[in-house]
DNA sequence: TGGGCTATGTAGACAGTGGCAACATCCCAG
DNA sequence: CTGGGATGTTGCCACTGTCTACATAGCCCA
């Protein structure tokens, strides 16, 4: 008794979100094209006009619904650890992980500039990913566990950091070839790098446990 | 007694990565267009085919100039300071100030996968470009300024920092409007978090200097 | 001298793309 | 009911990368 598609679909916009997703998963944002996403979700090429601008609205969207998801994974993974720097620790690792999932996605968010113009909810977005690094670190600073500065300042430090990484190890630079490795090297970065506070810090303590 | 445009251009493949590399500047990596270079060249459509296998040939060989043009910079910037420390974080500035000043050449080079087995001559290029900053890292662990470890590994933690930086700079994700801004971020990142020597280490004199 | 080979450039065609306009269908507010 | 707005479709356009076939020119060698 199955009804044959109406011409209405219901939720396209969902759905073409979520073909856009998988599509760029698959053949990456480059060869990522409106009409095959059209086609996947089984409506004609011009439907998705209805839902998303233009190409670059769509792309937009499927950027908004990746920083949520790397902000939930940076809140998780910081939720797990007591220690203040190992809660900032964590959420570079969890960047960096993020990137290694779904490295198609993580392109789309960032390698185009945002604009707060065009697509203000992407921008909102990012700025909400953005954020959890600035609290991260205001929390360490609380604890004289890092240095006193503008923590803004030392949350662009810790994201430029985990941001260079991802980059390079989803563009084949880094000469590591399984994740757990990356990550290892990330975690290397992030140990001897962070401009830990040198007066007094808790992770000088357990470096040699 | 201006002579007619011969059948023949002479040196059309030079002509061509000239004017798509000055196209790319202009409209962008991914507005770049192959028959709008061959229309600023004034050949045909097809005419790059002669000299370029397709499109991606002409954007590795972008790159590979672009590798040239970035170990020169860090080369010279390193050559103008005496300190090893200095080399190298000079050489780090050197990469933040060339991809500020070529940021969509910088695009082309990084942004996609490079492949050696496509691709080598870029392949070669990227390669030379990174074993300058391997050899600075060396230099200073001769003088026992850097960490003893792994240079390849310093290196690419040092390469993270900066093209972190870089990339989320072009991006416009840096809350920063100067070129000269960014660069005294880059500057603060560099200085506080390479894994210096802590032992004994020439840089913590001149810090308060 | 000249004839042909090869490198280089041109012309035309094709499928595929993003986007526009005009039309079709459906659902709900009045 | 009914008509208008939201949603989907069809057809079209200019443009792209790339393929094939053809044109031209320079150069080597008979």
């Amino acid at each position: 008794m199955e009804r044959s598609k109406p011409y209405h679909h219901g939720n396209l916009r969902e759905v073409l979100l979520q073909s856009a997703i998988r599509l760029i998963a698959q053949v990456g944002p480059t060869a990522f094209t409106l009409r095959e996403v059209a086609r996947q979700a089984g409506v004609s090429h011009n439907a998705p006009y209805r839902h998303f601008q233009d190409k670059g609205a769509l792309l937009a969207a499927v950027a908004t619904q990746g920083y949520g998801e790397l902000t939930d994974a940076m809140l998780e993974a910081a939720s797990k650890e007591l220690n203040v720097l190992d809660r900032l620790k964590h959420a570079g690792l969890a960047y960096v992980s993020f990137a290694l999932r779904r490295p198609e996605h993580f392109t789309v968010m960032f390698d185009a500039p945002v604009s707060k113009q065009t697509h203000p909810e992407a921008a909102d977005a990012a700025e909400r990913a953005f954020s959890v690094l600035v609290s991260l670190v205001k929390g360490c600073q609380d604890k004289k566990q890092l240095m006193s500065r503008d923590p803004h300042d030392l949350a662009l430090l810790a994201w430029s950091m985990v941001h260079g990484i991802a980059k390079l190890a989803i563009t084949g630079r880094l000469p590591y070839r399984s994740k757990a490795e990356i990550l290892k090297f990330a975690e290397f970065v992030i140990d001897d790098s962070l401009p830990i506070d040198r007066r007094r810090n808790i992770r000088s303590q357990h470096a040699h446990a």
